[in-house]
DNA sequence: CATAGCTTAAACATTG
DNA sequence: CCAATGTTTAAGCTAT
């Protein structure tokens, strides 16, 4: 139930294509696995996709997300966790590896079992090969532009600034699930950059990366194993080579996890329990989709770096020093670490390639993420102009939405109001609030007739949208205190009913978090954002919400945060400390402020005459607050620990 | 089962 | 008359 054609349906399906995370945004190696493994989760409980929904547009999403069962999901959860543009990487790597697997299940399952393989399935294993292809190929052409340039006596400093900010197992794994080359070491190798003695390692670079070829995971002994192509099926090799999708003694089979012991028992694991069916198949197709879409997104920003480059006069393989850690520190989502390990500007290593994009040149949002690295007056600029939650998730992904098909995760009533404080007077006429929709989203340049009227539709039905006659027609405005008031809704308990506690870890550096469920009551910390907390909301088993309402209950429980009435002064010191640009928490207690004690930013009173008060449904008391999501969040943030690290770890620029 | 928020659809009114 | 704008109601979905 609840996957449906038509009507709310079609926002739950449009997350699907982010289903899978990033692991690149993530330093530290517990979050990393911890991400990978909440990632698996999520496509744990795929089901047997019907075979009329598979043969859909392969671009489409509602095909991925017809895979899912209701109960599981999460799509959402994936693309709320992480910046949809952050989630590239990550897709690249599992589809990596997922490729692999499908290769593998081929070029290993019997003949018998290889007899039955149709024309179906061998097309498939074509058209992921394409795709890997595909992959590779923006890796090359990124290298052309120079984004990513591997040329000797270049390569050491990206490496290098990256490995301070990863572990090195997972910068390895990372990289060579990316490049699909063996290890950073052996690029510098291949780039004349070998530091070693050893010298003799004759794995063809050029050669991984414009072949569909999946790289290998070093042997526990630290030997790398041969790079073998899956369909150099060798019996022997099963046993002695390591396997992308085994590790640390488990399967790593998105969902899977299933404990093997060695190499053989983890070989039969593989062919008994991931053949190729329709699960398997599905979980691929999901993948195929997301870097479907992701390519075409990398496509548009290569085109335009070159474009902005261009128009500074910057050749692509000679960046200037000045602007490119800036570009790099937005467009790959750099930590701030990486971002001043790089003085010279020296471009990145192809990691970047596969890493997400984030915008950075949309007016008042490009602050979040890139703002972080040394540009902070753009930020505290821009983080002045307004003030809404969904303001940094719009600043980090505004291009993102501009150019996916992709339906945001705000509700209506949001977005308006959005647009509204966006405007230079904090007012649209109906027609300029229809523009900005087409114009941020993409998603919102079809089905035009669909959500126009349901603009129109919670203009009317909102209090806090307030309607102004001047003397050129009508405009729109939010009266803010109607808004904030309307925000909790009763979300009570739903938290400690399922006694079900998380945590976030967030790093200073690149400011991702990671929300691991746990059975532990864990100190919360971290960065909060409307995707975050829907994220923890679908964490906590909201998987089969509704998007739009997922949507909503973020907002909502992010308002219930905003809200510093909630929380005591410490607590709420913290939160804003800990935001990634402290956009939406502190922006919204300034605005809050700076119009004294409460007031909106426009009153109806205002704006004179031509007002009528609309009804809407009672809101909600604040007594039923205690016992909400973010009061246990606010609980637990007081745990001295991690807020302690926290502000330790945290640059000065964020505790101001 | 009741209630709530949100979305979608649609009917209807008003306005330029 | 028509399209844009605005209001209102209803249904369906999700959740607590």
């Amino acid at each position: 139930s609840g996957w449906r054609t038509g009507g709310a349906h079609r926002a739950v399906c449009v997350y699907v294509w982010c289903s899978p995370l990033c692991c690149l945004c993530f330093s530290c190696p517990q979050a990393l696995q911890a991400a990978r493994q909440f990632i698996l989760q999520q496509a744990t409980g795929l089901n047997s996709p019907s075979s009329n929904e598979v043969k859909q547009s392969p671009v489409q999403v509602p095909v991925s997300m017809a895979m899912m069962t209701p109960q599981m999901i999460t799509p959402q959860q994936m693309q709320q966790i992480l910046s949809p543009p952050q989630l590239q990487a990550l897709l690249q790597q599992q589809q990596a590896l997922m490729l692999q697997q499908v290769t593998h299940t081929l070029t290993h399952t019997g003949s018998s079992q290889q007899q039955q393989l149709g024309n179906k399935q061998l097309a498939f294993q074509q058209q992921l090969i394409q795709m890997q292809q595909l992959q590779q190929q923006h890796i090359l052409n990124l290298q052309r532009q120079g984004l990513v340039s591997l040329q000797p006596g270049q390569g050491a400093v990206p490496i290098q600034s990256l490995q301070q900010a990863m572990c090195p197992t997972d910068l390895q794994q990372l990289w060579k699930d990316v490049t699909g080359v063996q290890s950073t070491e052996e690029v510098m190798k291949h780039e004349g950059l070998d530091l070693t003695t050893n010298s003799s390692n004759t794995t063809s670079y050029s050669a991984s990366k414009v072949s569909p070829q999946i790289p290998h995971h070093p042997l526990p002994n630290g030997q790398n194993s041969v790079h073998t192509p899956k369909r150099d099926s060798s019996t022997h090799e099963e046993h002695t080579a390591s396997h992308p999708l085994y590790g640390h003694g488990e399967c790593k089979w998105p969902g899977c996890e299933a404990l093997c012991e060695d190499m053989g028992q983890f070989i039969k694991h593989l062919n008994s329990e991931h053949a190729l069916d329709d699960r398997s198949t599905a979980q691929c197709r999901v993948q195929m989709q997301v870097v479907q879409q992701l390519e075409i997104q990398l496509a548009k920003e290569s085109e335009r770096l070159q474009a902005m480059m261009t128009h500074l006069h910057m050749r692509p393989s000679e960046p200037k020093p000045f602007n490119q850690p800036l570009n790099l520190a937005s467009t790959m989502s750099l930590s701030k670490r990486e971002t001043e390990g790089f003085p010279e500007g020296l471009p990145h290593p192809p990691t970047s390639a596969a890493t997400p994009i984030t915008p950075m040149r949309q007016g008042p949002s490009v602050i979040s993420s890139s703002s972080l690295h040394g540009v902070g007056h753009i930020r505290r600029r821009n983080s002045d102009k307004f003030c809404t939650p969904i303001a940094s998730e719009l600043a980090q992904n505004c291009e993102f939405y501009k150019n996916a098909d992709v339906r945001p995760p705000f509700t209506y009533a949001s977005l308006i109001r959005h647009a509204i404080l966006e405007a230079p007077d904090r007012q649209l006429t109906l027609n300029e609030i229809y523009n900005w929709f087409t114009r941020m989203f993409a998603y919102f340049r079809r089905n035009t007739a669909t959500w126009k009227n349901a603009v129109r539709h919670n203009l009317s039905l909102h209090k806090c949208f307030v309607r102004v006659e001047n003397v050129k027609g009508a405009v729109w405005t939010v009266d803010e205190v109607e808004y904030q008031k309307r925000r909790p809704p009763k979300m009570t308990g739903y938290v400690d009913s399922r006694l079900v506690t998380f945590k976030v870890i967030v790093d200073p550096q690149i400011k991702i978090l990671v929300p691991i469920i746990t059975l532990n009551f864990v100190p919360f910390s971290g960065i909060l954002s409307p995707t975050l907390v829907k994220n923890i909301i679908s964490g906590l088993g909201f998987g089969s919400l509704n998007a739009s309402y997922q949507a909503a209950l973020a907002e909502s429980s992010l308002g219930l945060l905003n809200s510093t009435t909630l929380m005591n002064n410490s607590t709420g010191a913290s939160l804003n400390m800990l935001h990634i640009g402290h956009d939406d928490v502190s922006s919204t207690v300034e605005q809050v402020n700076s119009n004294g004690s409460c007031s909106p930013g426009l009153s109806p009173q205002q704006y004179g005459h031509q007002i009528h008060v609309k009804e809407e449904p009672a809101e909600m008391e604040e007594d039923s607050r205690p016992m909400s999501l973010m009061a246990s969040v606010t609980q637990n943030l007081s745990m001295p620990g991690d807020e302690r690290d926290m502000e330790e770890e945290l640059p000065t620029e964020e505790l101001e």
